[in-house]
DNA sequence: CTTGGCGTGTCAAAAGCATAACAGAACACC
DNA sequence: GGTGTTCTGTTATGCTTTTGACACGCCAAG
């Protein structure tokens, strides 16, 4: 199980830089640039230089040696490496005000990943239209996630529920899991399971705050809001002080 | 810069984890659990002992050498490390379906993050009415935010506004931004940030089910989903193939 | 009182990751 | 045509994080 898939054993960290880069390779190709340097690609997401080469490393040559990266080359290798070259069929599972709220996210789809269905248990919500689509039974799910070839599914039931909800997912097919619910999910193997804890953001952050303000009382006895002077910012799901 | 304020120089990647512990231990603390070990605490979370221990580590001694944790002691001194042990007041700004989505989230509440304002531009938003509480208008943010002292904001606005905003809320005293909004922050010097980029998730996601795919059609001829046997789960904002 | 088992705190080894350094390819200019 | 500059692919170095190992404290049983 340790063998060497092709592009694919390559760093946590890495693989949650790609979607940054196609992020800002995309905004650089809407603006009708063609080439762009690997210094000014890293610098413009705040990492290093030598970061993005190495990253871009591990996909073989995006470039020869002495030129440039091409953005119209860039953009749909990046796609295919993350596998978005072909939009990839996703659900909702779950439609309170999140599993709502993310049916309503248009970037979504316009970043690869379609809304086939959103699918609740609730009788009051099933039938209710969210851009275009009705908010189906789960009983639904399991058929339209084979017609469809859905293969990720997001999960924004409560947590009393997820475990027994993911375990249908799976049964039907799904092979990625967006968990919004805060309940760590068994899946078998062959399934990939990724965990947005909204709760372990916000208490990251808290962690911070709770930092900054213990240096500023100790350090200065007086320090007031002032000129902002120095930028810090973010890629991924991680955070930085500034 | 670099000073050694307290608890306070602690590896990213251990920030993250006090939240998991925390929320396992008020799990154990719920069902009445007095005493815990950290070999049972760390396999409840998939993660080993000695990393638990190291962890703790940063912070000082929970417990002594040759006594179990005491969870009635240990959920009080996580609150205290992360920043919870008084409610941390925070507001969200950007009244859309994300953000009445976060708004109607109790468990901020219950976390310790009571949601002092919901604000919006948009006159047809303002007046209505989430779990009791009005969405204000953005004029009133900053008053509000003084005169409650608003540590942290949720900002669930578009993309295109999400710097301007920032700039307001900083300037209005707070702390730590929750960034939803698929944009990078410049803030200044002080200011803690937190970037929740979904996109960044979903391709991660992405990534794996496409490594999962490739293996399965490469390795095995025809694989059909099976008997669920080993189990996968995760912390944080990371996730894993199982 | 002694002994054995368990469990933490602490330190050392290993692995993973980020940064820096370098060699060579392409191009532009002279 | 040569030469200098720019840029990537690649390898090497240093650091952070994770994992493993161990010494000692505590408790229970004999």
């Amino acid at each position: 199980m340790r063998k060497k898939r092709k592009g694919c054993d390559v760093p946590e960290a890495t693989i949650h830089r790609l979607p940054l880069y196609l992020e800002k390779l995309k905004l650089l190709q809407a603006i009708g640039v063609e080439d762009v340097s690997s210094r000014q690609l890293a610098e413009s997401l705040d990492i290093k230089a030598s970061q993005l080469r190495h990253d871009f490393h591990y996909f073989g040559g995006f470039s020869r040696p002495g030129r440039p990266y091409q953005v119209d080359k860039l953009v749909p290798a990046l796609e295919r490496i993350i596998g978005i070259a072909d939009p990839v069929p996703t659900i909702i599972v779950g439609a309170g005000h999140l599993g709502q709220a993310l049916a309503n996210y248009q970037n979504l789809d316009l970043q690869g990943f379609p809304i086939h269905g959103i699918f609740d248990v609730n009788p009051r919500l099933i039938g209710l239209e969210i851009r275009g689509q009705p908010i189906r039974d789960m009983d639904e799910m399991a058929g339209i996630v084979r017609s469809e070839n859905v293969l990720i599914g997001i999960l924004t039931v409560p947590g009393s529920h997820a475990q027994e909800v993911a375990d249908q997912m799976v049964k039907a097919g799904i092979v990625g899991i967006f968990n919004f619910a805060p309940t760590d999910l068994k899946v078998p193997q062959g399934v990939a399971v990724r965990n947005e804890r909204l709760a372990v953001g916000i208490m990251a952050l808290s962690f911070k705050v709770k930092c900054i303000l213990e240096a500023q009382t100790q350090a200065s006895p007086a320090d007031e809001v002032g000129a902002p002077g120095k930028t810090a910012a973010e890629g991924d799901g991680h955070d930085q002080v500034s």
